[in-house]
DNA sequence: AATATATACGATAATATATGTCGTATATAG
DNA sequence: CTATATACGACATATATTATCGTATATATT
């Protein structure tokens, strides 16, 4: 079954969080217990996706005590193919339509012999125009389902630092 | 990343196999040996792979010596969206999407903090519809790709029997 | 300086899924 | 009766995903 990874659940969770909260115009740093707790995520999966996304350029990061994390990117910049890139690695119903991981003409065994590369080629090309074509900034049509919840109830008084303010260090 | 099972592949190759032979007019019946030979797929994943397509009433089948299978279904009516039904379970890019197959409200554990859930489900329709408008009658659009390799080629002429002849039974 | 908090990240363990194999039963042609 | 072929459950292996652990580094506060 064509199904993502949890890693990129919790990764567009995180986006939705701080993008969500950069519309609030309360521009606070998020941490990555701020987004564990809320959500209920396992804390270690969660810190590491917070710092792929950052590897990305997709957030910014501070360290130490009042560090975190704020949205960077502009989220209609963003297609869901490149997202899927970053957590899952590049696009690729099958083994031969990716090239790029597999340079060697010989990582299908069946290959040399198999007669729907064509057909796949062109079934993977189309999936990966389907995905390109959708924007992160797609959540932001979905803000409405938080239902009044208060996403900076549980951040603890210590953390309501502006980005202006984390920008300093 | 989102790829395909191989026996969805085994399965693809398979009715590309049978679909192509159809075509030519030699409605020969075709065995789950000649295809693992012809292709180098392990025996038995294509025998169970053609047996999952019969139960499907994707092709049909004939028991005993001089048995095997030959396309039933016109690929025209079978969409990409129902064979992957078929061979992986439908499409589903979240557990929360794919209800019939866990009707209890609580199968993810996250369901109720998180707030992705409308994003999630919208994208999931998407998909489903673009992978319902693709029709596994692409696969004839290929043909050309077979380089004019004779499929008959490695068939004992024991098993040169019309579809006809093995319908009798 | 010492402490608490937070990011950074490699290594490894646990779990789940996918893939492949084996054994046996049944059907049919010759 | 034999060879061939589908049918299918049970099991073994391999791979990938998911989660955890340990340690290092950076920074604000006291």
């Amino acid at each position: 079954m064509i199904r993502l990874n949890r890693t990129t659940e919790y990764g567009l969770i995180a986006l939705w969080h701080m993008s969500r909260k950069k519309s609030t115009h309360v521009n606070l740093l998020t941490t990555a217990r701020e987004i564990s707790d809320h959500y209920g995520l396992p804390f270690e999966i969660t810190a590491k996706t917070l710092q792929r996304l950052k590897n990305a350029d997709f957030i910014h990061s501070s360290h130490g005590a009042k560090g975190g994390y704020y949205l960077k990117k502009n989220l209609k910049d963003v297609s869901f193919a490149d997202f899927l890139s970053l957590m899952e690695g590049g696009q690729s119903l099958v083994i031969c339509t990716f090239p790029r991981e597999h340079p060697e003409d010989g990582s299908c065994e069946y290959r040399d012999r198999c007669e729907i590369k064509s057909f796949m080629s062109s079934l993977n090309q189309r999936m990966v125009q389907f995905l390109a074509n959708i924007r992160l900034s797609e959540l932001e049509e979905f803000y409405s389902n938080n239902n009044g919840k208060d996403l900076s109830a549980n951040i603890p008084v210590s953390l309501l630092v502006s980005q202006k303010e984390a920008l300093k260090t």
